[in-house]
DNA sequence: CGTGATGTTCCGAAGAGTGGAACGGCGTTC
DNA sequence: GAACGCCGTTCCACTCTTCGGAACATCACG
């Protein structure tokens, strides 16, 4: 990446918003400096550029930072203006209906698998993925199936940085994964057996725009009391279904649709 | 507000992201040069910095400009990590399940009104207002009630910017607003019908923290059509107890809560 | 193959951002 | 109630980063 090219401060910036987390969504200006190893004036300093803008807030009891409210409408354009989430949608909803499961829509953005867009079924058993949650691109079904598709080096990027555990069934040897992956781009689709959490399983497919590149997976998600083989053979197909109708509509030929 | 303490590249960064919008969600560099009255040059370096931290992306067909994939996990992560939102939520439910009404909760930010939450109805004609969508901080029940608990020199602020019409109804002169205000701050609620959308009503309630400080509004939207004095008046009770219910829920005392 | 539009890179100058240090406010300890 | 320690805030002179005009590259169109 081009170091010139760029302008600190943004840098600087994500690095503080992305402080942030649903488990850690408060932080003091001390423990946030701590964090970053920045000195406190300069976050300071920040901070208020960030409140004036309404980024950030300070709560008026204990006056720690929050995630501003800027921050909701922003999230909230860029869901409505992504084309993909937009088509996917009803697509998605119908496949709600028919599987009774979880239904998800994931992207691959550096290094991470990010739940874009999601639909929760009625059944209080269910598996629930936050929307703006990341996982680890190299567990679960929507995972491997957008790393299936990444160019050669990237993958080996994935694998260098190291393939952590996350329940029984994940796949932590490059050998394995790496057939793994060749498995899924030769059937088209990706399965899941208790990878990332005990009692979850999944299938996933991926998404190409017109230019035939895999730009997002089509994932459905559900618990392991009710898997079956024969369910899993139908959803298999419903799934795949459902991202070609969305690929379709994102201009992918007949030659890229499987 | 203090012109030092800041930064002035947050601002710019700001200014450049809240480009985006619904709307217009895709600019080219000469359009959003020409915009913000930028050189390309600077735009370009700042465009690229914020492309490789994920708050834009090209599309590789067009190369214009949209917002990228961190805003919506710093949407969800702001959203799910509002104290009001998460406590509001299960009220809120409660209450577009028995009124069969589109449920908002508000907030008011420096001269906007931003919708924080929504639940809509089942009717097949409902209000739909976005999540993360903004209006006008004198039309309508919700930006009526906030605007009311707004201090004194707020309100003149927002006057003083102007009080345009949007609708038939739409309270344009200030002497008529500052009467109204004191009628919503008398009775505790707000109303409003066809102010800011032909075809639309509203009722809006001030929800309070522990500190007795009104910090967003619960409000209930529906057509016209479905509009009675005796439906409004079961709603005003309904939504009065949602918002003195969240309330409570956020320490207020009962003084505050009438 | 020229023309005009766009996007991209370069580089010297200038001033915006930096962060150590000092300050002020608040709660806690002795 | 004085002294201490912790945290947030402000200050200011230096310096490194950002700025933006201009040159360059790329592409579409005629």
């Amino acid at each position: 990446m081009d170091e010139r090219a760029s302008v600190r401060t943004i840098d600087r910036m994500v690095e503080v918003l992305d402080c942030f987390s649903v488990d850690r969504p408060a932080w003091s200006l001390t423990e946030l400096s701590a964090r970053l190893d920045l000195p406190k004036s300069t976050l300071h300093r920040f901070l208020v550029g960030l409140e004036r803008n309404g980024l950030v807030r300070r709560g008026h009891d204990d006056n720690k930072w929050r995630p501003g409210h800027r921050l909701v409408i922003w999230g909230s354009v860029a869901s409505a203006t992504n084309d993909i989430q937009q088509i996917a949608a009803p697509i998605m909803r119908e496949l709600a209906e028919t599987t009774r499961e979880t239904i998800l829509l994931t992207e691959y953005h550096v290094g991470e698998v990010v739940c874009m867009d999601k639909i929760e079924t009625s059944h209080s058993v269910r598996i629930a993925l936050d929307v703006g949650s990341r996982r680890a691109p190299h567990a679960g079904a929507s995972s491997k199936v957008l790393m299936a598709y990444l160019p050669e080096d990237e993958v080996e990027r994935i694998i260098e940085v190291g393939l952590p555990r996350y329940c029984e069934r994940t796949i932590t040897d490059p050998v394995a994964l790496r057939s793994e992956l060749e498995r899924i781009r030769q059937c088209g689709y990706a399965l899941s057996y208790e990878e990332t959490d005990c009692g979850a399983w999944g299938i996933a497919t991926p998404v190409r725009d017109w230019s035939g590149a895999v730009v997002a997976a089509v994932g459905l998600a559900g618990p392991t009391v009710r898997y079956s083989d024969d369910a899993a053979q139908r959803y298999v197909a419903l799934c795949c279904d459902a991202a070609d109708a969305i690929s379709r509509r994102l201009g992918a030929g007949r030659a890229d649709i499987r």
